[in-house]
DNA sequence: CTGTTAGCGCCTTCAG
DNA sequence: CTGAAGGCGCTAACAG
C-alpha cells in the first residue's frame, strides 16, 4: 500500500535533467524550454509525482499555515468565522490549522506552542484569554513569546498590554440596532439577560444596553439586566429570577447576550406562560432561524471578519498593528412584535 | 517584531556541545550526562527555543498531522464527530488539519492533494463522494492515488471499489430502535422524511425502515415514506406534501432523515395545526435539546466514532483494511408520545 | 535556458 | 556519554 514517494530527484534522474529544471517547471516561474518541461510534466504525470511540501516549507521558510484558535468549533458562532476564514485563505493558497481549545487554558496553551512549532506563518485567536479583563501574566507572556515569532491576531478581543491586529464586530452598535428596532416597535421596556461580567464582550454589550435605553430615554431598572452565563441553561434562569425578582413589572422585550441564552429564555417563557415578549438574539447562527417562532438576531459581518483575519495575518508582517472595526446588521425575524 | 529564530545550533554553539547532543536532550531518548543536560535546557529556556517542526517532520519522515475532510464543518453533526476526533489525536500527539469541502468536488480534491503534499499521516473522510452510490471515476482515481500513499479512512461512508477502513454508526440499528420506542408507544402508523434515494446512508435508513415495520408488522404505506433532502426546508416540504398526497389517512409518528429535517417538519406541522405526530430525529444534534418540544433523537456514538478513525489512522500501517460498526442509542426526549 | 552547489533545521548512524 | 558527518526533499543563487 505505502509506496516509497517519488522525489524530484527521482524525476529528473529519468528526465536526464537536473532537479532544478524540475523545480522550475513545478513552480512555473522561470523560463524552461518548451520541450523539456513536457518532458517533466509527462514524468510527473506518469509516476503521480507530488512536491512534498515540508520539504519546500523548510527551505522557502514558509509553511502557507495558518493556526486558528478557538475556543469550540461545535459553536456555530465561530464556526461561521472559522469556515469564512478558510474558504478565503483556500484562494490565497494557505491552509487553516484549527485548535479547539474547549475553554481550557492548558489546550490553548499547547495549541499556542504546537502551531508555533509548525512553523504557521500567523496564529487567529478567537475566544479563550482574550476575552477576559484580568488575563494572569503567564497567559499574557506566552502570547508575547509567541508573537515574538510570528504575528497573531485576535478576532472580537482584546488583552491589556498585547499590542497586536484584531479584527472586530462593533458590538455595542449591534446592541443599539436592536434598541432601535425595538423602540420603533413601540417597546419601551427592555431586558438584558445572559453573559458574565468581566467578559469583554459582555461588557462591551452591557454598556451599550445602558447607554442606549438612556439615549431613547427609556425607563432604566437595574433588574432588567441579569448576568446569567452563556448558554440555553442560562437563559432558562435568567428568566426565573427575572420573574422573582420582578414580578409584575415584566420588560415587553428580551435581549439575550447570544442566540443560546435567548433561545433558552424563549422555551422558559412559554412554559410560564409568558407571552408578552419579544426576543432577540445576538450572532444570528442557525438556531435563530430554527427556532419557532423565528428569532430576530444581531448578525456578525462573518465573512469580513474571516477575510479580514486573513489578511491580516498575511500582510502583518509589513504592517504595523491594526484594529479593524465591522459594522453587524440585524436579522429580522418573528420574534419581535408590538408589544400588547 | 519577528526575530529571526534560534536553532538547535545556536544552543549547541552556546552550550558548547553538538547538535546531536542538544537534540537527545530534547528528545530525552538517549542517555546525557545530567550536568549537560541541564546546561541545554536552560539555555532552551533562556532563548525560548522551539525545535522547528518541519525540519523534524523532513528528517523523520513523519509530521504527525492528520487531515480531515468533511463537508462542512458548520454542521453539528460533522463538527461532533471531528472535535472528538481532534482531542483523542492530540493526547496521541498528533495535530487536525481540518479542510471542508463545502460539499464541493473540486475542494473535496484540492484538498485530497494539498493534505497528501503536506505530507498528512493520513485522511479522515467524510461525507462527500463516500456517500455517493454512484461516485464517478475521476473521484474514486483520486482516492486510490491518495491511498497509495497515505492511510485514507472513511466514516460512515463506503464506496464501491475502493478497499479502505471504515468506522461506521450502524444506523439501521437506529432506525431500528426508534420504531421500537414508537412501537412501544402504541405507535402503528410511523412516516420517514427526508433524505435523497441513492445517497447511501439515507438508503441504508430507508431500507431499515421498511424492514423494521415489517418485522413488527405494521402497516406500510408507499406515501408515508418521503424523500426531499437534508435542511430544514426539506422538512417542511415534506410535511407539505404528506398532508396533499395522504390526506386524511396521516402517520401518527415521523422520523427525519436528520435533525434539520424533523425541525424543518416540526414547524410545518405546528403552522398546519397538525398535533397529533409524535417526532423523531437523527444525529441527536444540539438542534433537538433546544427545540420546543425538544426532540427525540438517534445518536452517534461521536466519541467512539472519531477516537476509532484516529486509531484507525496510526494503526493502518501495519493492519490490513478494517470495518468498525459502533451502536447508536436513542435520546428520548419529549417530542415522542401516544398518539391520541 | 540549464546545471552545480549550498544550505533550510533537525535527527541518526557510526565512531570514539 | 558525546561528536562528526550525512541526508531528508526542495529551492535559490551563481555560473555557464
Amino acid at each position: 500500500m505505502k509506496q516509497k514517494p517519488v522525489t524530484i530527484y527521482d524525476i529528473a534522474k529519468e528526465a536526464k535533467v537536473s532537479t532544478a529544471t524540475v523545480s522550475r517547471v513545478i513552480a512555473n516561474n522561470y523560463p524552461v524550454s518548451e520541450k523539456t518541461k513536457k518532458m517533466v510534466l509527462d514524468l510527473i504525470k506518469k509516476y503521480d509525482y507530488q512536491p512534498n511540501a515540508v520539504a519546500r516549507s523548510l527551505t522557502k521558510k514558509e509553511s502557507k499555515m495558518i493556526g486558528f484558535i478557538l475556543p469550540d468549533i461545535t459553536n456555530p458562532f465561530f464556526a461561521q468565522v472559522f469556515i469564512e476564514a478558510e474558504k478565503y485563505a483556500l484562494t490565497k493558497g494557505y491552509t487553516l490549522i484549527l485548535g479547539n481549545s474547549m475553554n481550557s487554558n492548558e489546550i490553548e496553551s499547547k495549541y499556542l506552542r504546537d502551531l508555533s512549532e509548525r512553523q504557521v506563518e500567523g496564529i487567529i485567536f478567537m475566544g479563550g484569554r482574550i476575552n477576559k479583563s484580568q488575563p494572569d501574566h503567564m497567559e499574557i507572556n506566552e502570547l508575547k513569546d509567541v508573537m515574538n515569532k510570528i504575528p497573531v491576531i485576535m478576532v472580537n478581543g482584546k488583552i491589556d498590554g498585547i499590542n497586536c491586529s484584531s479584527v472586530h464586530t462593533n458590538e455595542a452598535k449591534g446592541i443599539d440596532l436592536v434598541i432601535e428596532h425595538l423602540v420603533s416597535h413601540d417597546h419601551k421596556k427592555i431586558g438584558l439577560i445572559g453573559g458574565v461580567k468581566g467578559v469583554t464582550t459582555t461588557d462591551i454589550k452591557v454598556n451599550a444596553y445602558w447607554r442606549s435605553l438612556t439615549k431613547h430615554g427609556l425607563l432604566m431598572k437595574e433588574n432588567w439586566q441579569i448576568y446569567s452565563g452563556y448558554d440555553v441553561d442560562s437563559g432558562r434562569k435568567a428568566v426565573e429570577t427575572f420573574i422573582h425578582v420582578n414580578e409584575s413589572d415584566l420588560p415587553t422585550a428580551l435581549i439575550g447576550i447570544n442566540d443560546l441564552v435567548i433561545i433558552g429564555a424563549l422555551k422558559a417563557c412559554r412554559q410560564n406562560h409568558l407571552h408578552p415578549f419579544s426576543f432577540v438574539g445576538f450572532d444570528n447562527t442557525d438556531l435563530t432561524k430554527n427556532a419557532t417562532p423565528e428569532i430576530t438576531s444581531v448578525s456578525h459581518p462573518y465573512k469580513d471578519l474571516g477575510e479580514k483575519a486573513i489578511d491580516l495575518i498575511i500582510h502583518t508582517k509589513t504592517m504595523k498593528p491594526e484594529e479593524i472595526w465591522l459594522d453587524p446588521y440585524l436579522a429580522i425575524r418573528e420574534s419581535t412584535n408590538r408589544p400588547h
